[in-house]
DNA sequence: TACAGCATGTAACTTGTTACATGATTCG
DNA sequence: CGAATCATGTAACAAGTTACATGCTGTA
């Protein structure tokens, strides 16, 4: 799964302008994927030459133009023969995790308030999601919601432990 | 966080050869983190050449030759700096979620399939998982701990939501 | 003898990030 | 007027992957 394969994807559901796509992928993906705009507007342009996307410019009122990009029947292969090919294992670099891991070697005080920033940070996200899901349900395919579901559940069940841990934490720490 | 961080901390908790290294990344670290050969050998170079580390060749018996590398006070030093650096947020790339977003552009039973394969693929995951975390949990620090529940309470809540997926797919596609 | 595990490394390539650069429009 | 939002793009750089290359030892 490359850059390519995703932005084709969503072209597959609505033409979408790198603007537009960015804004996607923040509401939806955030979760499971993310692309940079020095990422989605040069692939963007090498699409458009290989002929797998089109651009229409648009204009719109009290915004500046934007260049509307739809996917063509080449498009549209090129993506076929992504969701045939195998299935990559996921790839997950977790700062914070990291951070845990090596949480001995940092003060108690330090690593509790690790914990605590984690808390909040996750609740943040569980509850945009959870907000998401519930504007969004009714348009969704049942496939969407399982992939949402899984999100929403991964943040939950994280909370749970760290709220689990966090108490541990602090109990040790008191018996001192 | 770059590799080298990683590595530097690893090495903190004891010395090792790039294939230990490797090794135990996959053991422990492998649902948050993860390094190839090909960027722990230059990595270890380059951390040999900037000082942080230094290297002892190992003979052993029955196997081949191995180097091990030590930290130095300098790469204590860049390790305690990265502590107290900001924490990134979470890289996730999964392909896996991404076609299940697009699940609905598949046949039911390609989507039943990748469903299925998900659940053992996440049944075998959880299991080692918390079969390591059996076998290790005396010698590993509280956020270490908790650490490994985040990633074991990831995979069966992962698993729960894949199985109540499939369920529901079934059920809609028999009613047909 | 062939395969699996142990062990180290390189080089070309792909990918993506960050910072920079620009500019229109709306709202307070 | 300044900030925020909408909108597009580039260039230098960092990082990591993949495939290749090598060679030992133990076991079936």
């Amino acid at each position: 799964m490359t850059s390519q394969d995703v932005i084709l994807g969503m072209l597959m559901l609505r033409s979408c302008s790198g603007y537009d796509l960015k804004m996607r992928f923040e509401a939806v993906f955030s979760y499971f994927f993310d692309a940079s705009y020095g990422t989605i507007y040069p692939t963007l342009a090498k699409l458009e030459k290989d002929g797998l996307i089109t651009k229409e410019s648009v204009a719109q009122e009290g915004k500046p133009n934007k260049n509307v990009y739809s996917i063509t029947e080449r498009g549209r292969a090129a993506f076929e023969s992504y969701l045939n090919s195998d299935i990559q294992n996921d790839a997950i670099k977790s700062d914070y995790l990291v951070r845990l891991f090596f949480g001995e070697m940092v003060d108690p005080a330090v690593l509790i308030g690790w914990l605590e920033k984690g808390i909040e940070k996750t609740e943040r996200q569980a509850a945009k999601l959870q907000a998401d899901y519930e504007r969004w349900e009714a348009g969704m395919s049942p496939s969407q919601r399982i992939c949402i579901e899984i999100g929403i559940s991964n943040y939950t069940s994280r909370l749970e432990v760290l709220r689990r841990g966090l108490a541990r934490l602090k109990e040790a720490l008191e018996k001192e």
